[in-house]
RNA sequence: GCUGGUGUGGCUCAGGGGUAGAGCACUUCCUUGGUAAGGAAGAGGUCACGGGUUCAAAUCCCGUCAUCAGCUCCA
């Protein structure tokens, strides 16, 4: 019975693991606690990639050990985007060496060891990796009596697992990138190699996912905003200061616009701080104290000897405050909503900087809503709908995300269980899904996260919603009551976009620069056949300007074929061309720049054509 | 801020111890073209900045700045 002997051999072989009680079981373990579950078999599932990337990584130490004997290893977890292994070389690794050490990983794997576990206890691994600084370092961050070792050939490592049967398995992999990291993730402590890599199991999955991350790399927002020349950095400048070119200004303009009309529909007023303000303000606030090292600081010398000390706003509540004190508020007034394209600056470290996602100056769709306690839950929940509105809208996948008190933080313990408990609470009850992040509040506040994820998958914090009960306390808001008793507001902050750079940089990768209409820095491409179109061209772009569309005309001393493909290449949404006809006709011959197909329109179908494209999106 | 890369005209990049090249873009002229690069001529950089080594540096070394990847941090 060939046939059937030959189907055993195959399930034996692609069988890498157990399900048991909801947890992967290797068949090392398996087989040692005699325990029998729902089989994993080699394929792309999410436990199976888990096992397969876990045993990569350890391939990958077991090819550095061979390459670089002196090497000592740290950890090497499975990540969301594969796994990584950070260690310790006296020899630098550089980029070039990736290659190197994927060759002998793929020599070891032929080999077909099989991966061997055992069980020691942990004096005695304390001695048998007594030569590894790194391990014995992992060591201390284990509790437990025993711990297990995985060994494959002559190379042994304390892993709690799971791990593939047999290195021989994996084949599709790569190693992508060389990085430094610190041990244990904190700075003070030594810098190890980290190198990051990505397994799959079979071909085309790597392949496919080698393709995702190159057009991803088409899409970086840093790469099409010089393009298209929406946005730029120089260094005469100064390192995270955006410049905005006109394209790019224009596009923003248009979000600006469309999220004005959208807060004022909701109640909410336009305000203005400063953008700076003395220093004794952010003492009261705590920004000074706990903020202080991210923000701009300048002294203003009103005479000789008095020097007052200014400091430049990080966070425009401190400015909304100031407005709500400038006027006696009732309960009646309540919620109160402010809201500002607010300018703050911040200094990020170097490092941090990132073209349009991480900046120094940075403009937040900022608003703060003052409410009373009882106004919290449905004021959260009104924004939650916002957020939801504006990110459906651009076909964003988010999640949202709650974070509790962090270690540098104001406030008693009592009031942020309370608030963070609040901020569960409206969720829960309307059925919307959160993480939870532990420590990532705000110093004053718990608060929602709302995370777009980027072309790569990286996510990105935008938009947040803050509650807050510090604030007002320090700086003694109150309202009148029905009893005209002086209550304390809570106050709300919140942004949706986030930022205009971050989200502008998120929707160039997201669109791949095509930006629909209503957002797009140049509605039209007008291209004239010849000199004695250019009248009607004009026209035409004065029009739309009218109907609230821009548009660009290509009447450069270029071959017609060559303005058209730069209007393609430009990225316009739409472009139209004009020659005789079309000026006696009063015709708009229009060429959709996905299809490249043409049609004709009148001129007042296309006008009212561009029109409800404009006016398609309302927040 | 840390670790490791990179830094040549507006952009993309080649070159590399003896005082700089290409393509695109730009300017001018010819061409007035019906849907993805018509032709010709020309201008533009002293090789991020500062210092050092050398007879000689853009090229080697150090520092600074910027930038990239990651750590950390965050809208």
């Amino acid at each position: 019975m060939p046939f059937l002997v030959c189907l055993n051999r195959i399930i034996f072989v692609n069988r890498i693991a157990l399900k048991y009680n909801d947890e992967i079981v290797d068949l090392q373990t398996a087989k040692a606690l005699g325990i029998e579950g729902e089989p994993i078999e080699l394929d792309n599932s999410k436990e199976s990639l888990e096992v397969l990337r876990h045993s990569t990584a350890h391939l990958m130490a077991q090819a550095i050990k061979a390459l670089y004997p002196d090497a000592e290893f740290y950890v090497g977890p499975v990540v969301k985007e594969g796994f990584y292994y950070d260690f310790k070389t006296s020899t630098t690794i550089g980029e070039a060496d990736l290659k190197t050490i994927e060759k002998e990983m793929l020599n070891l794997a032929k080999k077909k060891t099989e991966i061997e576990k055992y069980d020691i206890s942990m004096d005695e691994a304390k001695l048998k990796f007594a030569n590894d600084h790194l391990k014995l370092e992992v060591m201390k961050r284990i509790p437990n009596e025993t711990v297990s070792i995985y060994k494959q050939g002559d190379f042994e490592d304390l892993c709690r697992g799971p791990h593939l049967p047999n290195i021989g398995m994996i084949r599709y992999f790569k190693l992508m990138k060389i990085a430094g990291a610190y041990l244990g993730g904190d700075s003070k402590n030594e810098v190890l190699t980290r190198i990051y890599g990505i397994a799959f199991a079979d071909k085309e999955a790597l392949k496919n996912y080698l393709d995702m991350m190159a057009e991803a790399e088409k899409r970086d927002h840093r790469k099409i905003g010089a393009e298209m020349k929406l946005f730029s950095f120089r260094e005469e400048v100064g390192a995270g200061f955006a410049l905005w070119l006109p394209a790019g200004a224009r596009l923003r303009s248009r979000l600006e616009q469309l999220l004005f009309k959208a807060h004022r529909k909701r109640g909410y007023e336009p305000v203005r701080g400063p953008e700076m303000l003395r220093s004794d303000l952010w003492k009261v606030s705590g920004h000074y104290q706990n903020y202080g090292e991210n923000m701009y600081f300048t002294h203003i010398e009103e005479s000789e000897d008095k020097k007052i000390e200014f400091g430049i706003k990080p966070m425009n509540c401190v400015g909304h405050i100031k407005v709500y004190e400038d006027d006696l508020r009732s309960y009646r007034d309540l919620p109160l909503k402010y809201f500002e394209y607010g300018v703050v600056h911040r200094h990020e470290m170097t490092g941090a900087l990132h073209g349009l996602f991480r900046v120094r100056e940075f403009t937040q769709d900022d608003a703060h809503i003052f409410c009373t306690a009882e106004q919290v839950e449905e004021q959260i929940i009104e924004v939650v709908d916002f957020v939801d509105k504006i990110m459906s809208t651009f076909k964003f996948d988010y999640k949202m995300m709650i974070s509790t008190k962090p270690e540098k933080a104001v406030g008693d313990d009592a009031v942020w269980e309370i608030s963070t408990q609040a901020l569960k609470n409206a969720m829960d009850k309307h059925n919307l899904k959160y993480e939870i992040d532990e420590g990532g509040g705000a110093f004053y506040g718990p608060k929602i996260d709302i995370k777009i994820t980027d072309a790569i998958g990286r996510e990105w914090q935008c938009g947040t919603i803050q509650l807050d009960f510090n604030l007002p306390h320090r700086f003694e808001l109150e309202y009148n009551g029905d009893d005209n008793d002086k209550i304390q507001p809570v106050m709300i902050h919140r942004a949706i976009l986030g930022s205009f750079e971050r989200f502008v940089g998120i929707l160039t990768e997201h669109y791949a620069g095509e930006f629909p209409m209503f957002v797009a820095p140049t509605q039209v491409a007008i291209v004239p056949i010849a000199e004695t179109h250019n009248a009607y061209a004009k026209e035409l772009a004065d029009k739309l300007l009218d109907i609230g569309a821009d548009s660009e005309i290509y009447n450069k001393n270029d071959s017609l074929n060559k303005r058209i493909r730069t209007a393609e290449k430009a990225r316009v949404p739409m472009i139209i061309v004009l020659g005789d006809e079309e000026v006696a006709n009063k015709t708009i011959a229009i060429r959709d720049r996905r299809t490249r197909e043409q049609y004709n329109l009148s001129e007042a179908e296309f006008m009212s054509l561009i029109q409800t494209k404009i006016n398609e999106v309302n927040f």
